[in-house]
DNA sequence: CATGAATGAGAGTTCATTCAT
DNA sequence: GATGAATGAACTCTCATTCAT
């Protein structure tokens, strides 16, 4: 496959990606997308053979990206409280972002494909690298004397959850902005901060 | 209708149920339904439309049964601590069932027809009135001198948000047994449990 | 399936076999058949599953009407020879009928199909009673004094061959009816007739 | 058309003549050639413009070695009788070999190309060119005292009609090597031999 | 000459939905 | 009420064929 056909399949990639953020994963068929894509039915079957191919590669491409803004949040010089509630903010815009987000085709997704092999699964990657991160903050915010935890792993992931909870609660019933709030702050109340 | 369309209704609901399981939401089709329930292909469209009539029925009849189950635990004599221990130990045996679970279709269901209002959803009723019981649990035991907890309603909110979470990524990238057990341990020690 | 369906499915049967004579088995589509019985795409498939299906019934239907047709012949009362030379007259007119001709689509068929059971392969089943028959016919023309054979079931095996032969080079090559009328000329001098 | 291209034009026809023996004629798709060749969709375009016209170059080529090898029996001095057996015994081979082999692409072959003129019909000229063969051996072998018949012509048309009848029964019903053996043994009984 | 991306026609198949009985 | 045959829209997928490079 040529530099041209490389350029055609990221086209595709990313046209596709709308359409999966509109309708989510299980609604979406192949015409879908060619039709999405403007290009000829037997076009789009030269470059992935179903939807959930493609949906893998939008992933991907969707990892990588959060990835690097992830990286760049943390590079900037400033506190871990800073950090943190950047992060979260950050996290209260995707989970009150019902529409124009992947969540739902994701969850869609795994739920046709939950036999994917830890390194496969991005949803599970992404949820484990941020619970790192948010850990390091935290014990950074430690040091510092920002937080006050015992259990730095125990609380990064509890908030992780906390967040995915909220993510699936919003999407299947919806949710305010200030019910948001007051999780995240239920959460910063634990790790001892305003 | 009478009480034999009656009879007729629920007997399809109840075997319906069983496809959802199977299958999920999104998936099920009229003729699955029908074959399952073994009976006309018209005959099914005298009782309901569509899957998403159908599967509200279902709903509603969870519900009905849930609401039991768990004011049934709450009338026993026991301390706050046994009855929240119940309660997380039945939502950990459901977080880790995969297989032989509304669960997913639930969440299928919502995500296609996630404009309800709050009184016909179901999945939010039931978070409220989970949040409600586990509120009142804290309060007796932080008055029993079992708990420690500052904000009960704050608490038991984080709580479900938490188990939410839990559920989400079981079905979506897996989670094992121990998983979930680190997470309860974590939740129990915030309001001073072992 | 009730004994409207029955006809249904008959007349379907009755309408593709024109199909295939005209076509062949392999150019045949689902299609081709929904056309020329002017039923539904889906309705077809109500019936059956593919062209295999229906060409199987075809020949079902066809292996009924020519076991008739055959001891039809054999009741009259008649000699041996001309029983045999009746015979021979259908199957050169069989031979000869290069279209209007289910044979190229019999041949089709078991080309794809060639793994079926003894039992399940008509094309076998009706050369094996042919055989039997042919050798009757010439066990009772020897007693008669009509015919002279050493060894009839070898005869018989050989005469049908020889049909098997000329029909197969008259389907890919083409033949004359001079060329038939002579091989027939030569089998029937074999076993001693004019 | 310079010599490079005769070298390539004789490399798809010999490539594409191991997929007509895999898959017949009629499942033989220009993908399927391209593939096989490893060449492009394009360039296949130049030589040939559909699978009947590179089947055509397949027989044409298939015929000139099949020619040679019948007159290399000949030629080599032996008695009609040996010579005669050694042809028998190699048509016994090709008509067991069910797979590996290009009779059924033939067949399907002519089914479509009927029409064909007996010039360009090498399955027709093969037969006639064959039976010619047979008539002199065993014109030879009258002389020779080896066999006794009185219409050579007409024993040798009905000796390749019998082998036609037996390589078609082969590939649609199956036959076993011993149900050969007998209509071969039948056959030399009739000319007088063993 | 050669490539291979692109097109679009067409075959297969499944179901929601209707309707005569 | 109940049946199930029938319809037709919609989707998937595969190739023959073309054409810009």
């Amino acid at each position: 496959m040529g530099e041209k056909s490389v350029q055609k399949k990221k086209y595709i990639v990313e046209t596709a990606r709308k359409v999966f953020v509109e309708k989510g994963f299980k609604r979406v068929t192949m015409k879908d997308i060619v039709e999405a894509c403007d290009i000829s039915r037997g076009g789009l079957y030269l470059y992935f053979e179903n939807t959930s191919q493609i949906f893998a590669e939008v992933l991907k491409l969707e990892s990588e990206e959060t990835d690097d803004v992830f990286s760049n949040s943390i590079t900037e010089d400033a506190t871990a409280v800073d950090i943190l509630l950047l992060f979260l903010k950050e996290q209260k815009k995707e989970i009150l972002r019902k529409k124009d987000t992947l969540t739902q085709a994701i969850y869609e997704y795994y739920f046709d494909n939950n036999n994917l092999s830890r390194k496969d699964n991005v949803l599970r990657r992404q949820f484990e690298s941020a619970v790192k991160v948010i850990e390091k903050l935290i014990e950074i915010g430690v040091e510092n004397g920002e937080f006050v935890c015992e259990d730095c792993a125990g609380t990064a992931r509890n908030i992780m959850y906390v967040l995915e909870g909220l993510k699936i609660v919003s999407q299947t019933s919806g949710l305010s902005p200030d019910a948001v709030d007051r999780e995240l702050m239920y959460i910063l109340q634990q790790i001892g901060t305003e």
